[in-house]
Formats: C-alpha cells, structure tokens, sequence
DNA sequence: AAGATATCGTTGCCTATGCAACTAAAATGG
DNA sequence: CCATTTTAGTTGCATAGGCAACGATATCTT
C-alpha cells in the first residue's frame, strides 16, 4: 500500500481538487441562473436515459448517479413529483423498484444539456487541448475503475 | 464564446467528474473511520497553515477554502469551538475578523494529513504516472487559474 | 417447510451549506 | 460633517444528502 507520495502527485492533486469545486460550482450556477435543475438531476436523468427501456433498480440507480440508497430514494422522489421519472414494481421480485424516465424527464435533459454543454466548454474544454483531453480521459478511467474493482472480501 | 464540445473534451469530463466524486467519497470515509474531522475542515485549516501569521480574514478564507461567507461562518462557529482556531478582530477595520489558527489547530492538521495523503495516494496516485501528474497539474492550474481572472466589469 | 439471514427501498434524524436579510462599521460625496 | 452607499460578517430559513433503523420480501439452512 503505497503511501508514498511524490510531490508532482500531491501538485497535481491540489489542482485537480480545487478546479473541481470551482467548475462545479460554476456550472451549477449556470444552470440555476437559467432556472434548470441541478446536476444530480441531471446525472440521475442522464443515467435512466442511457439505460436499456430507460430504466433502473434504484440501487442501481444510486450507485450510477454516485449516491446513497437512501439519498438517491429522496431524489426519486421529487422526480417523480416532477413527472420526469414513474416508479414501477419489478414483476418477478417484490423487493425491487424500477425508476423509468418518462417523456416529460428525456424532455428536461434536453434543456439541460446546453446550458451544461456550454459550461463544460467554457469552464474546462477552453482550457484543455485535444491531446490533453485523450489523457485526462484515460488517467481519469483508470481511476475511476479501480473503484469498481471486486471488494476484498473480508481479509483479503 | 466556444460553446463547440468535442467528444475527446467531453469524454475526459465524464471521467473527470465522476471519478472526483468517488475519490472524494473514498477519502471523506478514510477520515471518518479513522475519527477525523473532515476535508473541509482540513482545507480551511490548511489555508490558515500557509497565511502569514497563519491567520486571514474571513472573507478571504473563506475564498480560499471555497465556501460562501456563510457556510465559512458556520465553520470557523466549529473550529472555535473546538479550539482549532480563534477569531481575532481587526484593530484598523471594525468590520474584519480574523480567523487565526491555534496550536492544537496545528497539531489536528498534522493528525489529519496521514490518513489524507494515504487517500491520495491510494485512490489518486497509484493509478497517475509521474508525467501525467506533470500533466494534470499543467492543466488544472489553467483551469483553476481561469476563475482568478479579473471578472468581467458589468459588460465586457 | 420454518426459522434465520440477507437484500431492497424508505424513513427519521442529523449535519453541511447556500441564499437572502440583517447589523455594524467604513467609505463616499455633497 | 451628516447622509448615502458599500463592505464584512452573521443569522434565519431552506435544501441536499448521509447513516442507521425499519418493514417487506427473498434466499438460505437444517
């Protein structure tokens, strides 16, 4: 386990950290200043949109939308409030709830998506140049990946 | 104003944006289960640890430690409380205060930075090798840098 | 097949934090 | 030098989201 950390990394980190919360920010308030919800919406809507018959167990849902249980059940819920998602009992398991975007919710990520679109190009891809963006992309996947990883089980 | 998004660009977002909240999750849980306080904490008492005199006005850490006035308010209400750091009032200005950090300030830092840089390393470095880390920092600066730049004076 | 256990989604409760309104203290300008 | 405006920090209120406990259902064990 290497806790070894060279300073190019930590440097690194540092930026990588702080240009995060300020991109966030930025785009969230781009999207509230055009009276569009926020990007966890989106990221739910987005998730339902990409699936197949647009649909998803919520826990599943939760963990694409990077999201507790708990947290992504409330989020449904004002989805659904809003009529961009229905909740559907899964036939052949009792336990199960399906979230299922509706018209109304491909409709509203539609509207998002250029206000989003443009944030990310102003905030992020101006500064980024093309062979740049292949490798943050391919660092980032790793990354990202190694979460989804199988968990040691117990001791591993 | 670009608001062109090439698929490389957007790409490299996705992968941005999604392994940043799992790397966050992942560290913010580290410090929890090791009983520390967490990253917000750190980040402000951090900013205070570089200050001369290691103390800055409110407004300005709160800049620093990117937060609203308010939410830095409430933290530093927190790390009074806690004895991290003290506010001190301005003799020149009766408006200012200073937040100034404490011995024991210094001391949870040091307590925190172990288990935090373990997170980095674990979940951020391990996976970036050193030119990349070059790279990220390269471009992060420019990103983060972007949100430095005078603002625009009313119509620019 | 019945009891024990695991899984799924929801809910109670708590914390973090943002916005807007407020207070106090400067700065401005007439 | 008083009146207006601006600035710094705080506070009321609202929302988002996590953890742990719960109820319902499914699966496993004997």
């Amino acid at each position: 386990m290497s806790s070894e950390l060279p300073r190019q990394h930590l440097e690194a980190w540092r930026k990588y950290y702080s240009s995060f919360w300020r991109l966030f920010a930025a785009i969230e308030s781009d999207l509230a200043a055009a009276n569009l919800p926020s990007l966890s919406w989106y990221d739910a809507l987005y998730e339902l949109y990409l699936a197949p018959e647009k649909r998803l167990r919520m826990s599943q849902l939760a963990r694409s939308a990077l999201l507790t249980r708990s947290g992504l059940s409330r989020l449904v819920d004002k989805l659904e409030k809003g009529g961009l998602i229905a909740r559907r009992a899964c036939p052949t398991d009792g336990r199960v709830q399906y979230a299922e975007l509706t018209g109304k919710g491909v409709e509203t990520l539609r509207r998002i998506w250029p206000v989003y679109r443009a944030g990310i190009a102003k905030y992020f891809a101006a500064h980024v140049r093309e062979p740049e963006a292949r490798q943050l992309a391919a660092v980032f996947g790793r990354i990202s990946s190694a979460f989804d990883e199988v968990p040691p089980t117990a001791v591993s």
